[in-house]
RNA sequence: GGGCGAUUAGCUCAGCUGGUAGAGCGCCACGUUUACACCGUGGAUGUCAGAGGUUCGAGCCCUCUAUCGCCCA
């Protein structure tokens, strides 16, 4: 038999991702039986590309997938992409420029034409992407924001929502992008902490000869201004208030406000106020019915009202030469730097500018108390539950949501006006309008195009131009993607779905908006639990994005280190919910485990070729310490992981996985059972190579569900070679192993540990005396009570051979003739013979530092036994316990003692 | 300004409900023994950020402080 002595991964996961395509492995099916467990996949960005936060996102819904599937869940795995509407658009203008034109050459229809292309050649590049990674989505059902059946549903919940009077239209001061020249809800303004300055403005006031100081941080905005404003208990200004202040420059006039608002410590304690350009002064406005003037375009350059010397000019440009006017005429009277947190687009990075704006909104205090109180009881949960906090706070404090972009990329709203309606429509109606939230005459709310206008007849219709947040779509994704608003079997089996695996960023943007769409729309949770988890990071701990360029592209570590190693690095350095710090080298970690399994695989299959080796069904009578040793720690570790990973505890179950496997089986059993598999067919043989297969096979199915594809490659490989007659087609859809106590025998693991324990002790002898690895020296133990005795004595051959040892003799009444070189361990004390010359002083230094060490506990332990609070307080087993430990290192002492008096003894002779 | 998280071995991080600290990498010594050098054997290394408190007992609970990071305003 020939196999590579190095795992390679890219065959196996070519051959195996297909193969279980064409076997229609990730296919759910209704009929199959079992209890549903569904997760609908976040669904990435058509413009994305796999990067290491989709890698670890993934990953782990998979790992849960498979384990449902395995453990006879009916397990579906829904994915699809997001259309992303501003970001493609972004993309396919990027690239029309490029050609030298730009979407309004082409015309709307003609610019979505192209989307549409784009789409088609690339908006699958990341679901291709998922699919290295090992993904077992059921890929028929892949579906995208942009789809029929998804359009159906958002037209359903437009118009549904605006029956029910919770969407409205109004002019509202909203996050503006200049560079994308459309509107972001409150969530997609990404605050930056900035270093700007606070400049302090004087303002004249009118007839005075005197000024009042005003501090802004945005000085160009001050052509908007309308009014000034201090706090009603701020005595200083108590003067200016009957007063008229004046703008400079425009010598607008300005009433001076009393606002609550206002922080009398903030700057001079008194603010300008812009109604058309800052969220608060809107409402300031508001409250003291102030109009707003806009003195910017929708690109971020200055219009008409900011007047002809400012007129045009970027908004950055203006603030700089306003600054410099203030300067000339002695009005700028002080500047300090002032950190401030600014809005920036969360799809460009370009500085946000608030925008007064007609605007669609959807009122979500209605839509939040279901939403809220299903967290709040307990029947969602998050993991970890830290984020319940975050999520309750964030609901109570709801806002309303803009949902109109000024893109053309995306769902049009369901919005036609009746131009006859509007020509009609008075002027001083407008305002009301605004109050009156649920009137709109004019405005014709439908799923599809009207005819004519139910109000007036008229059939000069003309839609909405604008479309909607890509959210709009996705806060349905849970139903929407199992054809919602149609009703099947399948959406009723399927739905609520289980458990919503994301990231921390997204928890407003989507995971809380889905929440509240699944109660109004299906009357039910859309999922159970919510799994967050950490942000990828680079090692000096930041976010890694392409244009910083530390980005570690996953697919790079595919090729070079393969899938499962990606895989269960990624597990394994991410702790629940925490971020993850990411270097290159943490890939070794994965990459060495895999190879560790295919090696001790290779062993396997090379000595139990031609062997009749099967699974052990139940548990033999027979079966040596070892045996018991190591399959007691396999049903252990299999109700560990399974508990682990049920708790959302990822890394821990990869580590408890590691660690058997590794240290355990390869390290202890495999080497342990040696020997016997080179010698002459048995019945022990027989039943090690049986021990083997069976420790083998369940491994490889608890590490299936985070490495795939080596644990297939060998389980196939087993399978081939006959050793598992019963199996089925791939072990993704064998059972997933069961912990069985009857299996575990905690006083073999205990004996063995001890054996391990002494083998240790042995070599460090060994060690510390510089024997070369080849050469045999004579051993002799004195075993520390009549059981150890036993247990050495029925494992005598085996630590001869372990200890690399020409004679071992266990003998409970040994008393050395000679200084002897001698350590201690859990089951006897060990002593090592050697040939001619011999370091007393060596020796000596030796033991007192083991005696160092154990007096240091000894004195630990003796003190709280002796403490009357702890033996009064402290439960039975406790100090229990800790006598008996004690009663040990007195013993231990006592020994050290011994071997010290008798080393010193010779040292002068 | 409010909230959350982090601070544990040289590095990167685990440590769930309190019972004398662990992993991977790195380091030191030895080793090429037919599964694996992507390996084996043995070893060294910690005032668990600091200060108080609760407790018989604190890395873990409480309070405060410091540093770093994130979110919200």
């Amino acid at each position: 038999m020939n196999i590579p002595s190095q795992y390679n991964p890219k065959d196996a996961e070519n051959k195996w991702y297909s193969f279980w395509l064409d076997q229609g492995l990730f296919n759910a099916d209704r009929e199959k039986g079992g209890k549903p467990y569904t997760i609908v996949i976040p669904p990435p960005n058509i413009t994305g590309i796999l990067h290491m936060g989709h890698a670890l996102n993934n990953t782990l819904q998979d790992i849960l997938i498979r384990l449902k599937r395995m453990q006879g869940w009916n397990a579906l795995w829904i994915p699809g992409t997001d259309h992303a509407g501003i970001a493609t658009q972004n993309v396919v203008e990027k690239m029309l420029a490029k050609e030298g034109t730009h979407r309004k050459d082409l015309g709307r229809e003609g610019f979505l034409k192209k989307v549409w292309q784009w789409r088609d050649q690339y908006g699958n590049t990341i679901v291709n992407q998922l699919k290295r990674l090992g993904s077992s989505c059921d890929w028929r059902r892949l579906r995208f924001t942009m789809d029929e059946g998804l359009s159906k549903a958002v037209l359903e919940v437009f118009c549904h929502l605006y029956d029910k009077g919770l969407i409205y239209k109004g002019e509202y001061i909203i996050n503006w992008c200049p560079r994308c020249q459309t509107a972001l809800s409150d969530e997609e303004a990404m605050h930056q902490e900035i270093q700007g300055n606070l400049y302090h403005i004087a303002y004249p006031i009118q007839g005075a000869g005197e000024f009042v100081l005003v501090a802004t941080t945005r000085p160009e905005t001050l052509l908007g201004d309308v009014a000034v404003a201090v706090h009603p208990k701020d005595k200083r200004y108590k003067d200016i208030l009957s007063k008229k202040i004046l703008l400079p420059f425009l010598n607008r006039e300005l009433p001076v406000v009393q606002d609550d608002f206002v922080d009398p410590k903030f700057g001079t304690g008194v603010v300008k106020v812009t109604p058309a350009h800052d969220p608060n002064d809107f409402l300031m406005g508001e409250r003291h019915g102030l109009k707003p003037i806009n003195v910017m375009t929708d690109d971020g350059h200055m219009n008409e009202n900011a007047g002809p010397r400012y007129q045009g000019l970027d908004r950055f440009q203006c603030r700089k030469l306003i600054l410099e006017d203030l300067e000339e005429r002695n009005l700028l009277k002080k500047v300090e730097p002032h950190q401030h947190a600014v809005g920036h687009c969360y799809r460009c990075h370009t500085m946000v500018e608030p925008r007064l704006s007609p605007q669609w909104f959807v009122r979500m205090k209605p839509l939040a108390k279901k939403a809220l109180q299903a967290v709040e009881k307990g029947e969602i949960k998050f993991y970890p539950k830290r984020w319940t906090k975050v999520y309750l706070r964030w609901m109570e404090n709801i806002r309303d949501w803009c949902i109109s972009r000024q893109i053309w990329w995306g769902h049009r709203i369901p919005v036609w006006y009746c131009q006859n309606c509007r020509k009609t429509e008075d002027r001083s109606q407008k305002s009301e309008d605004r109050k009156n939230k649920s009137y709109h005459p004019g405005i014709i709310v439908a799923k599809e195009r009207p005819e004519k206008c139910p109000t007036c007849g008229s059939t000069e219709l003309e839609q909405d131009s604008d479309v909607l947040d890509t959210w709009f779509s996705s806060w349905l994704w849970p139903f929407s993607t199992m054809g919602w608003p149609e009703k099947d079997e399948d959406q009723r089996f399927y739905y609520p779905t289980a458990t919503l695996v994301t990231a921390q960023e997204i928890i407003f943007f989507w995971v809380a908006r889905m929440i509240m769409a699944g109660f109004e729309f299906m009357g039910e949770k859309p999922f159970s639990h919510i799994y967050i988890h950490g942000t990828v990071r680079d090692h000096t701990g930041t976010k890694m994005s392409k244009s910083l360029g530390n980005i570690i592209d996953p697919l790079e570590i595919i090729d070079e280190y393969g899938t499962d190693a990606l895989r269960m690095s990624l597990i394994m350095i991410t702790a629940q919910g925490q971020d993850v710090y990411l270097s290159k080298d943490k890939f070794e970690m994965g990459r060495n485990f895999a190879n560790k399994i295919w090696n001790a695989s290779r062993f396997l299959m090379m000595t139990l070729e031609g062997s009749d080796a099967r699974l052990l069904e139940r548990k033999p009578e027979d079966l040596s310490l070892e045996d018991s040793y190591i399959l007691s720690k396999l049903h252990e570790v299999a109700g560990k992981v399974t508990r682990s990973l049920e708790k959302y505890r990822f890394n821990e179950a990869a580590h408890l996985l590691y660690d058997f496997f590794w240290h355990h089986f390869c390290d202890r059993y495999i080497e342990a059972v040696k020997p016997i598999l080179h010698a002459e067919v048995s019945d022990q043989k027989i039943r090690t190579q049986k021990v083997l297969l069976t420790v083998l096979e369940m491994s490889l199915r608890l590490l299936h569900p985070i490495m795939p594809f080596v644990t297939e490659e060998i389980w196939q490989r087993l399978k081939e070679m006959g050793f598992l007659p019963k199996a089925s087609s791939s072990i993704m859809i064998e059972s997933w192993p069961k912990s069985k106590k009857s299996w575990i025998d905690a006083e073999a693991v205990l004996q063995v540990e001890k054996k391990y324990d002494l083998i240790r002790v042995g070599r460090n002898l060994r060690a510390e005396y510089q024997i070369k690895p080849a050469q045999e020296v004579k051993f002799v133990i004195k075993p520390a009570s009549a059981g150890d005795k036993t247990l050495l004595l029925s494992q005598s051959q085996e630590l001869q051979r372990l200890l690399k040892a020409s004679h071992l003799e266990i003998d409970s009444h040994f008393t050395p003739a000679q200084p002897t070189p001698s350590s201690l361990s859990q089951a006897g004390t060990v002593f090592m013979h050697l040939e001619g010359g011999f370091d007393f002083t060596g020796e000596m230094t030796r033991l007192e530092k083991q005696l160092q060490e154990i007096e240091g506990g000894l004195q630990k332990l003796e003190g709280r036994l002796q403490n009357q609070d702890f033996l009064k307080r402290a439960p039975r087993e406790v100090v229990e316990k800790e006598k008996e430990k004690r009663n040990q290192m007195r013993e231990q002492k006592e020994k050290l003692l011994k071997s010290l008096e008798f080393v010193k003894s010779q040292v002068g002779s």
